[in-house]
DNA sequence: CTTCTAGTTGACGTTAACGTTATCTTAATT
DNA sequence: AATTAAGATAACGTTAACGTCAACTAGAAG
């Protein structure tokens, strides 16, 4: 298959828009793997599995998410439950997860009509107010 | 009128169940302003102005906005612009705002949207995988 | 062989957003 | 007068998420 393809350190830090040392880091922490180095020059190898990861990281980081919200919100993918102890608590975890976002969603929404609505009476506010009150 | 009501510093801690510490802080970076301090004990007291500031800070955290970009959209708020030139770059701001608050509630929804996608394939895989096959 | 490039591993530095501790003051209680 | 409570300032401590720098290595290029 064509999907064996690796990409090098610089190359997905080019591809993201991010340091290496960033990757590296994420790495650190358990949030990436490169398997298969290189015996050799120990460079790190990355497959699409984990840049696609790390597509997933720079959007909860995009979203206001800490490194560690991010890590658990991942390994909830990847988890393969073993008991039905483990699956109620996963899909009790992904539930939590889309209320937050809800919420989230109802803030930002909050947010934008009260900029929104700063924004036009500001300009009607200034329409009356201004000194060159050109067109009603 | 009834609106001259002070809090003091533990008050509004209390209220919104944050530490004074964190209310000092976020006056000592310049967003909340404790005018008319007690000359001998030099006690802080906030206004409901500043009640409301607080409060749209904590929104703003709560959305991972970091204070300084909470700090500009406040300002924006309180701007009392003066040519036509500030005007024009405060609704530019506000558009701008505007547009990033859309891009993250997109986001949001992308990822609310992968959650529960993701919650249903597991369950349905659940049920197929599962030693009780009872619906097929 | 030397130089350059891309990567490696430490390890220390940095910033934001507070936490924590020490020392001091004023007002209210006892 | 002594204690307690609430607050003040000053200053050092802490964590996350990297930045930066030093010293090293393997492979490619001249």
């Amino acid at each position: 298959m064509t999907k064996d393809k690796l990409y090098t350190i610089s190359e997905l830090a080019a591809m993201f828009d991010i340091s290496s040392r960033s990757i590296r880091y994420y790495e650190e922490i358990g949030m990436l793997i490169s398997e298969n180095r290189e015996i050799m020059t120990k460079q790190r190898s990355y497959t699409n599995r984990e840049r696609r990861r790390l597509k997933m990281i720079l959007r909860g980081k995009k979203l206001g998410f800490s490194l560690q919200q991010i890590k658990e919100m991942i390994d909830l993918y990847e988890t393969n439950p073993e008991g039905d102890e483990e699956k109620r608590r996963i899909i009790e975890f992904a539930d939590e997860k889309i209320n937050e976002i809800n919420e989230q969603i109802l803030q930002l929404q909050m947010l934008k009509e009260d900029i929104i609505s700063y924004k036009e009476k500001y300009q009607n506010h200034n329409k009356n107010s201004s000194t060159s009150v050109k067109g009603g």
